[in-house]
DNA sequence: CTCCATCGTTTACACACGTAATCGACTACG
DNA sequence: CGTAGTCGATTACGTGTGTAAACGATGGAG
């Protein structure tokens, strides 16, 4: 799959676990009202109105969401892939962990028994891509 | 709260990233006093040796350090194994980022190019080893 | 014994984060 | 039109983190 071109990670802003919460939300149904965010995590996380609001204000400011005007209110869509923003993430783990190789995560990974059968299988057809 | 049975290694306290440099250094060798731990880490961070005393300080606190006594001063030494934690800090990227599955971090891996030759040929080995 | 170089400890302070109440503006109902 | 409800914006506040200076104890040099 072609590379977006603008594969730079935005601004150095970090995202914040709860802002990751909202962000995950837009990345599955976006654009959506600070209300219509609330109702899909506030139960969940057992948060407020209020402070949706602000984690939107948040990830706004730091350009990692848009904003629609919809009459009186906003509607907030991504403004930033989620594969980027998952590919920065695990790369910095990687970096910080592993000395920035893979093999040893995976190899962490099989010794924690936390590789299923399938992830075993999926990852064996992706090598085999890999190779091709 | 009841003493629930701990057989788990580390208690709840988190590890920041500046406190994490300092762990890193004393899992590469220990017992170490904070002098010597400044002299590996200073450099390369900024940091000036009040600095690490305080983060050495927090780590007791948090008890991911134990201490003995040397004259006048202490030397510090992990009291987690540097495995416990990339193991817990491996598991928190994939439950956040992939559903707690292995297979799309690695296909993550794949796709962002992050994967050397020795890599693949690494997790290839150990593959076959899983299935044995 | 005295004094100084070092320890660990205490205190400091700005900024990020989690969590939220409140406020001023605006819309929609009556 | 006025008023109630709703929006985003502003303000708030406790805690964690990064970074460090100041302080008090203490052991070793003279």
């Amino acid at each position: 799959m072609a590379a977006t071109p603008e594969a730079k990670a935005q601004s150095g802003e970090r995202i914040s676990e709860a802002e990751h919460a909202v962000m995950e939300v837009l990345w599955e149904e976006a654009p959506l009202s600070a209300q219509d965010v609330c109702a899909k995590v506030c139960a969940a996380r057992g948060w407020s109105l209020p402070t949706v609001k602000t984690l939107l204000a948040r990830l706004v400011t730091k350009q990692a969401l848009s904003t629609t005007r919809d009459g009186k209110r906003f509607l907030y869509s991504p403004a930033m892939a989620r594969s980027d923003y998952v590919g920065t993430e695990s790369r910095r783990l990687v970096d910080r962990l592993f000395g920035g190789r893979a093999a040893p995560l995976f190899a962490q990974l099989a010794q924690a028994e936390a590789l299923t059968d399938t992830d075993i299988a999926e990852i064996e057809a992706l090598l085999k891509e890999l190779k091709s």
